[in-house]
This record gives C-alpha cells, structure tokens and sequence, in this order.
RNA sequence: GGGCAGGUACCCAAGUGGCCAAAGGGGGCAGACUGUAAAUCUGCUGGCUUAUGUCUUCCAAGGUUCGAAUCCUUGCCUGCCCA
C-alpha cells in the first residue's frame, strides 16, 4: 500500500468536498500501519438500465481506491430503488417494481466492470439487510432521526413550499442509506454534490449504532450532453456506457465547446493545459475516442471516429448504414413492363423505419432533411424509380442513413 | 371528518358550450450558418392513402346538449386551510 500523502493526492484529485480531510488522513494512517483496507462505499439506485458517463465520474474514484488496494463495495440500492430517491427532484419519484429492480441491477453488474476490477470489488445489494427488518427494526430506525432536520433538505423544503407532494415514505431514503453505512461498516462514502445530506445522515447513523463514522466524499455532478442539467437519465441528456460505439461518439462531438473541457476535467486524467491548447474539434475527436475507447475497446474507438469523419466531415455515405431495406415488387406503386418499379418517396423513406410516421416522413422531406443518391428532394409524392436490384442510398435527418434495395422475388 | 383550489399534448401552461387537434413557453426534429459543434435565425411538432376530409385525444366512467376540454353526477389523484 502506498503511503498515505501519495494515496491522498490520488484521492482528492476532481473532489469538491471531503468531511473531514483529518479522519480521512487519521483512517489512512492507521490502514498502512495496521495492513487493513478501508472500506469505500458507493450506492447506485437501479432505477434505470443504463449506467450513463455522469455516474462514471463516481466509478472512476473508486477505480481509484481500488488501486490503491482498498476494499470497494458497490452497493446497489435495490431495495432504496422502491423507494425512489427524492433528492433533486421536484416530485415524487414512481417506484419500481421488484422485477425491474432486478432486472435493472444486473445490468449494472455487467457495465461496471468495465471500469473496476471484479476480483476486488464486492457487491452488495441493501435488500440483504433492509429485506427481512421488520417493522419494529423500521420503526427503531425512524427514532434516529428528526422531522425538523429532514426538512431541512433543499429539496423537500421546495416541494413544501411548493405545495407539491411529499411522501412519507421518502423520508425513509435517507435514513435506509445511512443505514446502510451502519450494515457495511463503510469507512468512506463517496457520492455526487447532491448526496452531501444522504451521505452525512449515515455518518450521524454510525455514530448513533456505536461506530466510527465514516468519511463522506462528494464529487462534482456532470453535465448533461445540454450542458445545462446534470447528466440524468429521466432528463434524457445522458451518454450511456452501452450506447452504440457511432452514437456514444457522436454525442460526444454534439457538446459545446465548455462543456468538452468539463468532461476532460472530470472523466479524463488529460493534462488540461495541453487539450485548451488543441483545436476544439480536434480536442473533441480526440475525447470521444478516448471514451469509445474506454467502454468497447480502443479499435471501436478508432473506427468510429473513422466513420465520423467519414460520414459528417467529408459529407460520404457511411460504411454501415442504420438500415438496410429491402423492396419487394407489392411495394411499388407503379410497374414497367421491364420489371423496373417505383415509389413514392414519403413511402420510402417511412418504410426504412427511421422515422414514426408518414406525417413525420413528409414533415422531414418537405423541410428539406432528406438525400437520394446524395440529392437533396423536398417532394414528398415524387415517384422515386427502381430498377431491378437497384440501390439507392437515402439520407434521413441529419445523422440516419438507409440503403434501399428493390428484389423482386 | 369539514371547507377550498386543482388534474389539458413529452414537460410547464392558456382555454370555461361551437371559430379546439386545442394559444404561449420549454424540450425535440428539420433548414440556414458552422467545426456533424455551441450560440443565433426560420419552419415543423397526434394518426391516417394531405384531405379546406376523417379518426383518436384535454384524469376515469356515466349524463345533459344538434354540439363538451369546457355544463352535471360519481369515482380516482394532488395541494392548501380548519379539526
């Protein structure tokens, strides 16, 4: 284990706040001198499928501890996850059923190891401990804590004075977290800016069950791709680490300029001096490769910026379109006696299943969002020709692409 | 338990009997401009064989009416006040 002023540079690298720097150096100390790792929490609430780049801002500092040789646990809020964590939102989250709750926590067992070694990350899921407490145990828990202090919280005040609803239930959040700490024995607790009040709860908790409270870590919320609100997967704004290889790439050069350097800032360990120095859209390329890269292998990484440059910079029809359509002869509107057929464009192009509709297919094709064979065609009802075995390439919106091919069978 | 105010499209929100597929804003999509950016400007934003046509929408179910998002009844949901 490395000594305890190299583990603390490591450790406060990007963090916005540690609670307190002196037990957190005290914890450190006494794991080097007694061989003992500490034991780092985080939690997730599995509340959607996709583990998105916001979170990996977190992962990455455990990534970290873990380096250092300390014990990560991974808690996987599947039991908060019925509940719905009410920080930051302005209404009562939905809860979840117990299948989707599954459902959703294995899949964050499969993407998370794409950043942390398995061998040395333990997972836990609260459910283990918050499962069979009874009422009594819930009640006893409840005790702990006070209404007044509660309601302190930003975000419950707000919806108070909002007259907007607040559940009893998600008073339990809070305290279900912290009682995981209690159950874990965390020595460290890490989470985003907007879990500091979660994250001290559980801190108040131990002290209450007898143990030494744990060291509380919050790290900086990252933006989503508007630039504006965290990244979020119910605000739709988020990179996921399962996005497609083309998307994941073209997300990323879809940011502003500021906001690619927050990202080098906060997922990248790039020397920030020497990326402002880039040109923007070269330093953008180069951090959507390197996030590429990171999650489906560097050769992905590669390749798709490849195919960026290829489909957008030089204007080319790309190598894999999204769709392949094939047309069969009842397609057609029309026949010639050569066996050529045709069909109306808005038909065509509703057909290759990029757009919802015929409404929205016209709406694009008349606003000028669609290419045939790389020309731009505002008609909605001009009869497109095929000949047999033909393929025409069709270009819808800004970032689809479709081959059309007629066989007639 | 009582009183009051609400529930409108992805979100916020106007509309209180026909001119309502429903103002406005946000978001989204497209075009122009660019570095596929961002910002800005413009257009579009329920479906259908695009039709001054038709179908399904304004919490739910019934009802009144030639006609209902709008009126009535019941139910469900939310907030406030009183107890």
């Amino acid at each position: 284990m490395n000594d305890v002023k190299q583990q603390l540079d490591l450790i406060l690298r990007g963090a916005v706040e540690v609670i307190h720097p002196i037990e957190l150096e005290a914890k450190l100390t006494r794991a080097v001198k007694e061989n003992r790792p500490l034991r780092i929490k985080a939690g997730f609430d599995p509340t959607a499928p996709d583990l998105h780049l916001g979170h990996t801002v977190l992962i990455h500092k455990l990534k970290h501890f873990q380096d250092l040789g300390h014990q990560v646990l991974f808690l996987i809020g599947d039991f908060t996850g019925m509940i719905g964590d009410p920080t930051g939102v302005s209404e009562t989250r939905k809860a979840l059923t117990k299948d989707q709750v599954q459902e959703n926590a294995k899949s964050y067992q499969r993407q998370i190891f794409k950043i942390l070694d398995p061998e040395k990350t333990i997972i836990e899921f609260n459910s283990r401990w918050m499962g069979p407490m009874t009422a009594g145990g819930l009640i006893e828990l409840a005790a702990h804590y006070r209404v007044a202090r509660m309601m302190e919280r930003d975000d419950f005040q707000k919806r108070y004075h909002a007259q907007k609803p607040i559940s009893v239930h998600e008073f339990l959040y809070p305290l279900v977290q912290g009682y995981d700490s209690v159950a874990m024995k965390a020595d460290v607790e890490l989470g985003g800016t907007d879990q500091k009040f979660n994250l001290l709860v559980g801190r108040e908790l131990q002290r209450d069950y007898g143990q030494e409270p744990q060291v509380v870590i919050t790290m900086p919320l990252l933006e989503g791709t508007d630039g504006v609100k965290k990244m979020s997967k119910s605000v739709g704004n988020y990179i996921a680490l399962e996005d497609k290889p083309g998307d994941m790439f073209g997300k990323v050069m879809s940011i502003s300029d500021v906001l690619m350097h927050r990202y080098y800032e906060l997922l990248t360990t790039e020397d920030l001096g020497r990326v402002k120095a880039l040109h923007p859209m070269e330093a953008k390329q180069s951090l959507a490769e390197l996030l590429v890269g990171r999650y489906h292998g560097v050769e992905a990484g590669r390749q798709a910026r490849a195919e960026f440059q290829q489909k957008f910079q030089k204007q080319e029809f790309p190598d894999q379109p999204d769709t392949h359509l094939i047309l069969a002869v009842h397609d057609m509107q029309e026949r010639a006696e050569s066996g050529a057929g045709s069909i109306k464009l808005i038909k065509l192009i509703a057909q290759t299943g990029l757009v919802t509709s015929n409404a929205e297919a016209r709406r694009l094709i008349v606003q000028g969002g669609v290419e045939v064979d790389g020309e731009k065609e505002s008609n909605p009802d001009k009869l497109i020709a095929f000949d047999l075995n033909q393929i025409r390439r069709l270009k819808v919106g800004k970032r689809k692409f479709a081959i059309a091919e007629f066989k007639a069978t």
